[in-house]
DNA sequence: GCCGTTTTCGGCCCGACTGTTTTCAGTCG
């Protein structure tokens, strides 16, 4: 059983309450532990079994820690079952439909039977919702293009599809007439690694003229929603974008409260409240006056906090760490010399290792190291023994013609099923750097995945672990191991864990990071490059990073070339 | 259903937009 499942059974009885229209805290309470039980890193069956006190997680009570040892134990609890009989089982899926809740869900059961999506699309075409008290024709059109978005939306936007997003709305609003100035809140800001729409706050000295600039953007599939204060319109592509118009003085407050996170909001309204003041998206107010919402700054300020930056804001003890001055100051791009996993001409790169050599230094880095796979990975025309060896004299051949720059001499190492590495380690002691990565057999159980991992981190050939989890967002789920005692061994071994760049893996994601960074792990942010262009995906590792609370320090290509040279010295 | 530096009871974040109303409920973020 899962921590998702957990969460996923939480949710579900949520759902259901609402529709039955119970106390809205108590559906509250649901959701919060749903969130708890999803964030957590470790797995709640691991902290069962070392007799752990559950209810020390924040949201989880008496009641939730026995209902999370029944859903453990039966897939499912008491609560739960108690429930699905008192509504149809597929009515809570009508709460994904925008703009139904739970009242008008209720309301379509009660009066018409409506028990499924099916039944919701067959009644809105013969015009029947029409007929309910407070429901009319535009309603029921809603519906049906709500219909149409549940089924045809394949979810969240990954970030760097988003981050394209940005830049082309940004090239339509800046320096345009009307707009004086505009920024992207939202999970775009904090950099999660999906997105599901785009807050977007516009100063303007001029809504009506800023509201035609906005509405003449060509990918604009539909205008949802128009009003005074906010336009809500979904791009061609299927991403919804809400454009909020600002005051100066609530422009800091209200990228605070769009920013979110939610979690991070509540905290701080509830700081807010203990100081007799009230915060919300137009500034903090002590009674009717505006003591800060000019700026960001300004408003933690206020509530005696230092800034906290966007990517740490997601209620995980960010604000009891600014409270105690213990922020951690968080990796930057500056802060990198260089990409330590990258692919070239000699396996499924399109870049010769000169041409690599010369596109790290212009984007001012000291150091790159080819990492080429090895044999195991044959669609990429892997290399042996031998042509490694060829390989790296040829990428050496390079590095000798630079002084102030270092072209490591590495390989991609397949880990393979039993945890024996692909190559030969007389092989791989020879190079400069060794990134040991699976490539197959994901759906180990957790024991041999661990056992897999702690082999090649203790053959002492490997000097860091590549895309840990082998997930691909939205595509393959995350491998499983005990991560306690595979990042014990990276400490105890100085392996160190990737956070590989890529859009598509974000791996390892940030709660992991945080987590390696406690256990005393070092990382890496690489891009796993396949051509010049991909080496300015670093940006989305280091967001990953900061989202994992790392700092420079915690991040080995942080360290100057002489630094590196002396650290991986093999002796 | 959780939680506690006034509280073990009585709170639990707050405002805008839509659609249908004529003063508001429901939904969303």
């Amino acid at each position: 059983m899962e921590n998702a499942q957990v969460a996923a059974v939480f949710d579900r009885i949520a759902d259901i309450l609402d529709l039955l229209g119970e106390n809205p805290f108590r559906v509250r309470s649901y959701r919060t532990a749903a969130r708890t039980v999803g964030d957590l890193t470790e797995r709640l069956e691991d902290l069962v079994e070392e007799e752990k006190d559950l209810t020390d997680l924040p949201g989880i009570g008496a009641g939730f820690a026995e209902k999370i040892h029944d859903i453990l134990r039966t897939g499912t609890c008491e609560t739960l079952r108690d429930l699905r009989d008192r509504l149809p089982a597929g009515l809570p899926d009508l709460l994904a439909v925008p703009n139904l809740g739970p009242k008008k869900v209720k309301r379509l059961y009660d009066e018409l039977g409506i028990a499924g999506l099916d039944d919701l699309q067959a009644a809105a075409e013969d015009g029947r919702i029409r007929n309910l008290e407070g429901m009319g024709e535009k309603t029921e059109a809603n519906i049906l293009q709500g219909i149409r978005t549940v089924r045809t939306e394949a979810g969240r936007t990954r970030l760097k599809d988003a981050a394209d997003q940005v830049e082309a709305l940004g090239r339509h609003l800046d320096g345009a007439a009307g707009i004086d100035r505009w920024q992207v809140a939202g999970s775009f800001r904090r950099r999660r690694e999906t997105v599901g729409d785009l807050d977007v706050l516009v100063q303007t000295g001029d809504r009506d003229r800023a509201a035609e600039r906005i509405l003449a953007y060509k990918p604009i599939d539909d205008v949802m929603a128009q009003g005074k204060e906010k336009i809500s319109v979904r791009l061609a592509g299927g991403m919804q974008v809400d454009l909020r118009f600002i005051e100066p003085p609530a422009f800091g407050a209200a990228q605070m409260y769009f920013t979110g996170s939610k979690a991070h909001n509540i905290r701080l309204r509830k700081r807010a409240q203990g100081q007799g003041l009230k915060l919300n998206e137009y500034g903090l107010f002590k009674g009717k006056t505006r003591k800060a919402g000019e700026t960001e700054e300004e408003v933690y300020a206020a509530l005696d906090l230092p800034l906290i930056p966007p990517e740490l804001r997601e209620d995980r003890g960010e604000i009891d760490a600014a409270d105690h001055g213990r922020l951690p100051d968080l990796l930057t791009r500056d802060d990198l010399r260089g990409d330590l996993h990258v692919h070239s001409t000699a396996t499924d790169g399109a870049n010769s290792p000169e041409e690599l050599l010369h596109a790290a230094r212009q984007r001012g880095y000291d150091y790159l190291a080819v990492t080429d796979h090895s044999k195991a990975v044959s669609v990429a025309g892997g290399l042996d023994e031998e042509a490694l060896r060829r390989h790296a004299e040829a990428v050496r051949e390079v590095d000798a013609g630079e002084k102030r720059f270092w072209l490591l001499a590495g390989v991609e190492v397949d880990i393979m099923k039993d945890g024996r590495l692909d190559l030969a380690h007389d092989a791989l002691a020879d190079l400069d750097w060794v990134v040991a990565s699976v490539h197959s057999y994901f759906a180990q159980s957790e024991d041999e995945m661990t056992d897999r991992l702690l082999a090649a981190v203790e053959s002492g050939v490997i000097d860091c672990i590549g895309h840990p989890l082998g997930r691909m967002l939205g595509q393959r789920d995350p491998v499983r191991f005990d991560a306690d005692r595979v990042f014990e061994a990276c400490k105890d071994a100085g392996v160190c864990l990737e956070i590989n760049a890529h859009p598509e893996r974000l791996d390892l994601p940030d709660v992991w990071c945080k987590r390696a960074k406690e256990a005393g792990c070092t990382m890496v942010v690489s891009t796993d490059a396949h051509k010049i262009a991909d080496l300015d995906l670093i940006a989305h590792g280091v967001s990953v990073a900061r989202r994992g609370w790392l700092e420079a320090g915690d991040v080995l290509n942080t360290q100057a070339l002489t630094a590196l040279r002396k650290r991986l010295k093999h002796s």
